[in-house]
DNA sequence: AATACCACTATCTTTTAGGATACTATAATG
DNA sequence: CATTATAGTATCCTAAAAGATAGTGGTATT
């Protein structure tokens, strides 16, 4: 493998960890896997997250084509977002990282 | 799905992420993929990372158990940093992220 | 003996992420 | 009609991440 090949992939891992790094992205990510969500319900899936950084995360993927806001078709003038077809080809990554942790916490817990 | 579990989820999300998000960790982990390396090789690597940034990050992932710093057998008194047992069992994951990375990239150039 | 490379360390500054808290306009509910 | 819930906005603040730059002590090379 040559130098170049490499930087490229450095270049794909940090662009994808752009995309779904930090304290949230990917949580909310794995919280729309489950099902579609409204803001509320996301909020309260999260836990602890402020509603300035949901915004702010929510706008970012939805900049990204990951999710998309869209009027609930079954109650009018609510929001709701949901992963797009470019984002739920992310769910077996999420997948794969989620079950990846439990594998990191069990090994912890026998170490 | 209740929401104890998803908070779960969230929770083995976020543990991973903090492993392997940010701008280098999962990068030096790709590169170590390849092959064991020394510092320098490492820093050349990576392009653009200062050392002060690189040492701090391999000595996190390092406490983590992900990679190991020994003595070079080939050249005696050469560091040489090496991903664990327990870091290889991450490639499968970082080799996911470039290859969705690969594909995402595509999908911007075509749409 | 001089030079260059290796693996860092130190200091200082900027940038960014993230959190605390309070507020608001609209809609639904009892 | 009062209360509660929804889906945000606005402002301020702190801590951590990251970068720029310089320096150091040891080793190898010529």
């Amino acid at each position: 493998m040559k130098n170049k090949e490499k930087h490229v992939n450095v270049r794909d891992v940090q662009d994808v960890l752009d995309l779904i790094g930090g304290r949230w992205k990917s949580a909310i990510l794995a919280s729309l896997c489950d099902k579609e969500k409204r803001f509320n319900e996301l909020k309260r899936d999260l836990g602890t997250i402020t509603p300035k950084i949901l915004i702010k995360e929510l706008k970012f993927l939805e900049m990204n084509k990951l999710i998309h806001k869209a009027d609930s078709l079954a109650v009018s003038s609510f929001q709701i977002y949901h992963l797009t077809a470019h984002g739920r080809s992310l769910e077996p990554l999420i997948v794969s990282i989620v079950m990846w942790g439990k594998k990191h916490r069990e090994m912890l817990n026998y170490s």
